[in-house]
DNA sequence: AGGTTATTTATACACTTGCACAACAAGGCC
DNA sequence: GGCCTTGTTGTGCAAGTGTATAAATAACCT
């Protein structure tokens, strides 16, 4: 109970930290990402949002004409995120084009890629692609990039192969590959329990391999 | 403009026509999956749904306990109708199991399961059921249901070719081709603009097959 | 140190939301 | 027909929403 000598005023306006533009937009956008994690998009209220980025609810129109900006632009960043982390797998400039595919599917197939968490936000926010043509570009640019990578890497594994595909063969296997690993990473994500660490890499890696159809390598088997 | 002897009264009470439980409350779930597909769980106000159903928004407490249990009854419903869609494909009698399987990836990669409406639904429950256990179970009894059947059918194919795979193998296969159905599915439905008709479903042939092992067959490409 | 700026808080407001409840009427039963 | 059940409407309400804006104050400049 406070006492009657309490030296705190009763009415203490909260303190606070000036932090610069750039730290409390990637804030605002993380606290975001988590609350429609966490809570969906209904439940990502400013409020809530603000509550978790520490700050109070009206700073957000300081920094973002409105809520929906806030949103976009925290989806934007996802996706950006997420191919990043994708592609980053596929830099590795001493390696076989086949071992580069086989390390892309195995870091696709794996933490932190595979997330519950990020499996959420990607849903939510595709859910309402369909309806919101700013959420459907960024989707589709980042899809295409993706895609894009993908069939580079399988025209270098062919070329090693001495496979000489035309243009629409290549695409088919691109397509084919990216949603075998789309297909399991969404699998990874909404039941990582049921699988045992490393198993869906494999699986990937035998389904890709059977797609382009190469023998089996043993290195990339599960260790 | 109203006339001044217009015979209407002025309050009058809406005209409106009992319908039976059952008829009620499936309306009611439809214009639900209709609201969320067309504005997202936060635009699918029960003003809304009940506008969309042609009742008003107090009838719904008479159906349900309440909008949350509205939603969950809707995915259910959603989940159930997915499912036997995609199963129904399988019962072909007279057919070889390869010829079922062919026919299985074909109707899960055209319309009506390809559609922009059913995979924006599918998304925005899913991007919840991390947080809402009871949307998880429901998607979870749905995914095993689709892979059982996978799994059942890629056996009879196998057993026809003279392979006696065990139950790891068997499951892999059944865990890849499941992935490679929905992956291209999303694809599908996220840019179905992107892919001529017919060509997912070859795609999806192909990939199956060559996870498989086997050989391509003439009657299921591209006519 | 003192003045200035613009980041941050706090409050207010109009509006929507899910839910509760009383009034009403549609359709079956006698 | 008249009554009775209950499906259905309309209204009200408290809580919560996004946005607007004034007041406070942390940090920078000289």
């Amino acid at each position: 109970m406070p006492d009657a000598t309490d030296p705190a005023p009763m009415n203490a306006r909260r303190k606070f930290r000036r932090e610069g533009e750039g730290r409390r937009r990637q804030d605002l956008i993380e606290a975001t990402l988590d609350s429609v994690a966490e809570y969906g998009l209904q439940g990502a209220t400013l409020r809530t949002i603000a509550l978790r980025a520490g700050v109070t609810a009206g700073l957000i129109r300081h920094y973002f004409p409105g809520k929906e900006e806030l949103l976009q632009e925290a989806y934007t960043a996802l996706v950006g995120r997420m191919t990043e982390q994708a592609k980053a797998a596929l830099v590795m400039d001493d390696a076989s084009p086949r071992q580069r595919l086989a390390a892309f599917v195995t870091a696709n197939l794996n933490a932190p890629i595979i997330d519950a968490r990020v499996f959420s936000l990607w849903a939510t926010f595709l859910g309402r692609a369909g309806a919101d043509p700013a959420l459907a570009r960024a989707h589709r640019d980042g899809y295409l990039g993706f895609r894009n990578e993908v069939e580079a890497v399988v025209a270098e594994v062919l070329a090693a192969e001495q496979h000489k595909p035309d243009a629409g063969e290549l695409r088919h296997h691109a397509i084919a590959i990216n949603a075998i690993i789309d297909g399991l990473w969404i699998e990874g994500c909404l039941a990582g329990e049921m699988f045992s660490p490393g198993e869906l890499a494999a699986i990937g890696i035998k389904a890709v391999e059977a797609e382009l159809g190469l023998a089996p390598l043993k290195q990339f088997q599960e260790k």
